[in-house]
DNA sequence: TCACAACTTTGAACGACGTTCAAGATGGTT
DNA sequence: AACCATCTTGAACGTCGTTCAAAGTTGTGA
């Protein structure tokens, strides 16, 4: 065994999300077909069955690595910050954090909402862990904002954010796909992030 | 002119609208195909494409149809409110009015985002206007909220409070397809708007 | 070294999709 | 009634994701 047919396997799987990536990046999630792929990897449809169960098995693994990614922008970003500021700016840092990352990779991370609204709820719980890594980042500075809070409040304020944030950039992108707007999403997330500091700190201290 | 064949086109185009729409409502966006469409349509394929340009036309119709109900239940909504209550209280409102739509129709409503991402800005530019007359009711209140800031601003801001509630309805919709979690949308709707509310009051004035 | 069983790879074929368009039915006008 | 314009039809086209019988490889024991 551990011969050259997984090697080979381990090879194609590396080959075809490469592939994948690099022309969803181009052309969005819907540009990407079983056949070009095969043709650009150089082998046929069938093998990329033999590795993923279907192609959305495949998006479904390179929405990962998208993932991984942001999660790692973020957390780079709130190592650089996390002793200096307040709760206030770091986590104005987080959100445009994420729009940065966004608009450096728009149709990667498009992909990975397109995929989790076409395939339904049992499937986006999949991505549960996904998230709760990425609102595990705003509950740390949340934490010292609302110091009276529970664990289970603090997570629910924290998704609450994360979604509003997530808001501002999913409908940014969807209204000027790229170009015109990065601006204003940014105005509008250290608008919303801000005011909702200042507000929640009046409500609990 | 002014015959029988204007008369059935627009009884086939109400039809065919009837039908995606109850169709949608109950598979969702993915669910519809021409043909089957047409089978309980009792016409042919290609008479769908006498009345619009292609399927995408047809969503679109329905999807603007959806719009409208949307903006009349956030209108009654704001009308029955508009005199009573300070600002914090009728955006809250027009907050959980927007997530029990979408808790009612929750598959028509994901149909207006699916079309909008998958055919891109020059496409969500013609929902422009439909957008804005939703957000115009969310200027009102916003401007008692903050008296010094002008038109622009105030457009800005309210765009932004809009899509924070809309990425609070869009994940929690995503999360759990329907069942588990309208009331912990609603909570986090309540909390990041009256959180903001507070933030920006003590902003300006 | 070779034969053989187990496994992998292949690509033509399948069914379903949106869409088209030549041929046939139907409309209003003379 | 005869006619042309217009609408309607559904088989056919190209493309998609996916499958699977056949062909090719691989690793092993005699």
């Amino acid at each position: 065994m551990a011969g050259k047919t997984e090697l080979r396997r381990d090879r194609l799987r590396e080959t075809l999300l490469e592939i994948a990536e690099r022309r969803i990046a181009e052309n969005g999630y819907r540009a990407l077909t079983a056949r070009e792929l095969a043709a650009e990897a150089g082998c046929a449809v069938g093998a990329i069955y033999n590795i993923f169960k279907d192609m959305d098995a495949l998006v479904a693994a390179m929405n990962t690595r998208t993932g991984a990614r942001l999660e790692r922008a973020v957390a780079e970003a709130f190592a650089k910050n996390a002793e200096a500021g307040t709760p206030k700016r770091q986590l104005v840092l987080l959100g445009r954090t994420y729009l940065a990352f966004v608009v450096e990779n728009p149709l990667l991370w498009s992909a990975i909402f397109e995929q989790s609204a076409r395939l339904g709820k049992e499937f986006a719980e999949k991505r549960e862990a996904e998230n709760t890594r990425l609102v595990g980042h705003i509950v740390r500075p949340l934490k010292v904002l609302l110091p009276g809070a529970g664990e289970e409040r603090l997570a629910l304020v924290a998704r609450a954010l994360f979604a509003a944030v997530h808001g501002i950039v999913s409908l940014g992108f969807q209204r000027r796909f790229l170009a015109e707007s990065p601006k204003e999403a940014e105005e509008q997330i250290v608008f919303i992030v801000e005011a909702f500091c200042d507000g929640a700190a009046l409500q609990k201290g």
